[in-house]
DNA sequence: CTAGGTGCAAAAGGTTTGCGGTTAA
DNA sequence: TTAACCGCAAACCTTTTGCACCTAG
């Protein structure tokens, strides 16, 4: 059973992937709504642990896919912070992340929309199609007793 | 035989490794000299396989220890764009890298100092070290014959 | 129907680790 | 002299690929 709000959001999805010639799958869907309910930035492994639960025959390989295709679709974002895996985000709004360099949690970062490209003229010829910036430090559990 | 201009860089990159608690070694030296030449961000193993050719003798494993020690000092820094390797690059003034999305060539974007951090205001508690912003776009040539 | 997606398992990348021998300080 | 570093190889973790079966459109 699923609630109201979420065939509304099932009805989105099916359409933008729809326009980009991908199919709507549940796995898909599972995928998308965790990212959507997650709020801690999860890899693709946790996406899968987690996505498990609900639909245990799901395949890690799978998650990739459907990640994939979110990604194409505008849907979800990669966050690439360190040599690490790769960590997904459903919230395209604009945002920054901050990674602790201690407990390798990230937060978000609210940003004002339009002074973030201020000051950056890029050369001619460069399409610019999205921003993604990371700042890195010590949070506030872990800045405390330490050096910094 | 090496450069007069380069026996300075090795006295500071010297110094420098020393008040961590590094050696300086001839590998190290090697792993930052041609980073700081090269111009074109390159991975661990890009860098692996170009030391090779001056210290054939080389292992990866040291590379990717000389390229942390760098880190570190605050030398270096990773460059982290999509799941693909990191990316190293040894000019710390502030500046952005543009990806382009499809032949994965990196581009630095210069950008006024202080610009870069305005509108931004950190939740309290939190330490920022460093920030790194990454363009995903389409370079001059890739976007030109494509939908863009 | 059928192109595209799924699950599974194996392979391919990328990075780290353990160890015996070497070296910068 | 000795803690740190090196080279090598194996292990580890993350991501991709190939294939037989399945299903959304």
């Amino acid at each position: 059973m699923i609630p109201v709000d979420q065939t509304e959001r099932n009805d989105r999805l099916s359409e933008r992937l729809a326009t980009r010639g991908f199919r709507f799958t549940p796995q898909r869907r599972h995928v998308y709504e965790l990212l959507r309910q997650a709020s801690d930035h999860p890899t693709a492994e946790e996406v899968f642990l987690r996505v498990k639960q609900a639909m245990p025959e799901i395949a890690l390989a799978t998650v990739y896919n459907c990640l994939d295709a979110l990604v194409q679709c505008g849907l979800v974002r990669l966050v690439n912070l360190h040599r690490g895996a790769t960590r997904y985000c459903a919230n395209m709004k604009e945002h920054w992340h901050f990674h602790c360099d201690a407990c390798e949690s990230v937060f978000d970062v609210a940003v004002a929309d339009d002074t973030v490209r201020a000051g950056v003229a890029l050369p001619w010829g460069f399409k610019a199609e999205r921003y993604e910036t990371a700042i890195h430090g010590l949070c506030p559990a872990c800045g405390n007793g330490r050096k910094g």
